[in-house]
Order: structure tokens, then sequence, then C-alpha cells
RNA sequence: CGCGGGGUGGAGCAGUCUGGAAGCUCGUCGGGCUCAUAACCCGAAGGUCGUAGGUUCAAAUCCUACUCCCGCAA
């Protein structure tokens, strides 16, 4: 039987869960996140999202520097938890906490174990394209995300999936699935499945701002993901005259599509002689003008009122939603209108 | 007091340093051309230039305070 839990974690992922818990029967009798740190602009001191859920529903609050401090173990030992619950807590949990509850420690991860264990596991999903990922509890054990398996739940990823969205599911999701799990742990009906030792994915490490610059010698397909990917944290960004532009939508140009090459080459035509579409598909230059024959990555291929097209190591990428640096966020056609971009400029 | 950019008709920008009739690229509305058009031509509407105060004959522009938005950093 599980009354009594403890919750642990930290940023907005966590919220869906320790919200579940808290609607639940269950007890939170504890929660447990990281100490507030200094954010924004103004570097004020801001709490974990976490923290400001706990606090309003009355639950205390611990917030240690480092867990595996042996007084923190004497705290949870006094809280007598049936179970400790760990959603994206930003620690380490040592041995001695893992053995306390009776029912252990439950994690909620946001990939289908094995893959993609570690910190920012929804984004590697996108930016390597996957078509589906999913959440996965498990038993915690002292490796990084190597524990027994307990229930998982697979989502299906949208073409135009990003970070954010996918967050989103997948917090939601990992939600309702903690629930199921805690009932299967205490009518004794769960399984444990081992994993494998090896992940089928690379690590996935936490993202930082530098994960976020374009390099123009990639792909479009593999440029088009990593934007989606890192929308809205940390986001994509390439330079543009000196200054930062982020990317926040762009798509593949398939360079030979018909529909294409009847509406944004047709518009850049502007009287001069018809262009066959064969062609400019062939020079990425729609007026003919000989000036990027060879494409060069980084480069604008061609600009339209709606549509700026970049050159790739592999195609054309169309950017869709940018942000210059100390401006809003805006659509590709607004940014045109203020910001005359020429053929043959390079970005990054 | 962490560093920095910005708030100009519906959108994105210029104009600010070197005060002196509010502009560009679009959008919207009306008309024309066209088989047709997110194309082209003609015309029109629409702005307390973030707010408050100051300097001046005169302020979008110079000075002061405030406010909102954003990038970096953390």
């Amino acid at each position: 039987m599980i009354q009594r839990v403890v919750f642990m974690g930290t940023p907005d992922f966590a919220l869906g869960t320790l919200q579940a818990l808290i609607d639940s029967s269950y007890e939170v009798c504890a929660v447990f996140t990281q100490p507030d740190k200094p954010k924004g602009r103004g570097k004020s001191v801001q709490m974990p999202p976490v923290k400001e859920l706990a606090a309003a529903h009355g639950i205390p609050v611990y917030q240690p520097v480092k867990v595996r401090e042996p007084q923190w173990v004497s705290v949870l030992e006094e809280l007598r938890p049936d179970v400790i619950v760990v959603v994206a807590f930003g620690q380490l949990i040592p041995k001695a906490i893992l053995e306390l509850p009776r029912y252990g420690c439950i994690n909620v991860h946001a990939s289908l174990l094995p893959a993609y264990r570690g910190a920012a596991p929804i984004q590697w999903a996108v930016i390597n394209g996957d078509p589906v990922s999913g959440v996965t509890t498990m038993r915690m054990d002292e490796g990084l995300d190597t524990g027994d398996m307990i229930l998982k739940e697979t989502v299906a990823l949208d073409p135009k999936e990003t970070g954010g969205s996918l967050f989103d599911k997948l917090s939601s999701v990992g939600a309702k699935l903690l629930i199921r799990t805690l009932a299967q742990l205490g009518d004794g009906s769960a399984t444990f499945e081992k994993q494998p030792p090896e992940s089928p994915t690379e690590y996935a490490a936490m993202l930082t701002k530098q994960s976020g610059r374009i390099d123009w010698n990639k792909g479009a397909k593999e440029l088009e993901c990593l934007i989606r990917g890192l929308n809205p944290w940390p986001s994509a960004y390439t330079s543009y005259r000196g200054k930062t532009l982020k990317l926040w939508a762009a798509s593949v140009v398939d360079p030979c599509a018909s529909e294409y090459s009847a509406k944004a080459v047709g518009d850049s035509i502007e009287g001069e002689a018809e262009t066959g579409s064969a062609k400019a598909c062939a020079a990425g230059d729609p007026r003919g003008t000989a000036v990027s024959e060879t494409c060069v990555p980084g480069r604008v291929a061609y600009v339209t009122k709606q549509a700026l097209v970049i050159c790739t190591g592999d195609g054309l990428l169309s950017l869709e939603e940018v942000q210059p640096e100390g401006k809003k966020r805006m659509t590709i056609d607004a940014f045109l209108r203020g910001y005359p971009v020429e053929v043959g400029e390079q970005l990054g």
C-alpha cells in the first residue's frame, strides 16, 4: 500500500506529474527541488517551477544543494515515504536514498528507454528526426537512467513537432503513466524489465546555447530538425550582417517541386526573361544571373517577397520564422519587408 | 543597480548624431489591365512618432524621469 510520497523534481516538465500526484489520493508529504537561482534579465533570484506549485499547495519544500549529503538521508527517514518519485530533478541520488523507501525511487523519463538516457531526451528525439518517442517509468538504480523499466507509452511525433510541443505531450503522458505505475506498485502487479547495458542512441546531453549555432555545411533536413528540436529553447541561430538571427521555423525546399517553381520562383522573375524551372533548380538562382552557380553553404540562394531560401551542405532550406537580435520573432515575409536581403549574402 | 538593442499609420523598417512641413517596402479599400494572378498601372484611407515633463521661435530628432518589448549573460 502506497500512501506517503516524496517528490523530487525541478523544471516545468515535472509540474504535470506533481500536479497529478496532488490531485491523486496519495499524500505528497514533501517536495525536493534545486535551490533558487538568479535568472532572467535583472539577475533576480527565482524559485524553480516545482517549488512554486508545491508552495501553492502548502507542501513542505526542501532545496538541497547536494541531496547526497548525509543530512538529507535523515530528513527523508523522518518523512518516511513509501516511495520517492523523481522527475527531472537534476541531481544524482545516492544509494542510501534509493533504498530508503519501501517501493524505491521511481523515475519518469521522457524517452523510450534505453534510448536517450540523459538530460535532454525530448529535444534529441526531435533533432534526430525520430518518428516516435515516448515516456518510460523505471525503478532507479545508481546508474544514469539505467533502472529497471516498469511502464512505457509511445507517442508519435508530428512532422512539425518542436521540442516544446513534444515536451507538452510527454509531460502529460508522463503524469498519467506515473499514476498507473504507482497503482501497479501498490497492488503488486508491477513488472520490472532490465535494460540492455548499451543504449541504441548517443547520450542525450544537456543542451546549451552553443548547440543552437547553425552549421550550414550540414544538410537541409538535418538543420530543419535541429531548428524544431531547439524550439523554444535554446533556439537555433545564425548570424546575418554581423548580428544574431534566431531561426524559429524553416522547411526543406524540394528544388524541383512544381508547386515551388510555379509560385516562389515565378514571383522573383520580375519581368525578366522566363527561366526554366529546371535550370533554376539546378543553378539555385531563378533569375539565371549566375550569382551562385555552385551552392555555397550559408549563402542566400534566392529571395522573394514571401520566401528566403538558403543553401546548405545538402539541399536548400527555406526560412519561415526568424528573430533578429533585439527584436521579436517574426514571419519571414515581415522580416523581408524591413531587411532587404539580397541573393548571394552569406549567413553564419 | 550584470551587458546591450528597440518602441514611428495594420506589418517590418528608415529618419534621431548635423532640430525646421512624416518616409520606404508591404498590407488594406476603390478603380484599371488581364483567360488569370501574392503580377502590373492609377487613386484613397489610415500616425497623440511608448508615456510625462523640460530646453527652443520650432522637437520623432536635444535633456530628465517613467513604462513596455527583446538579445546576451546567469
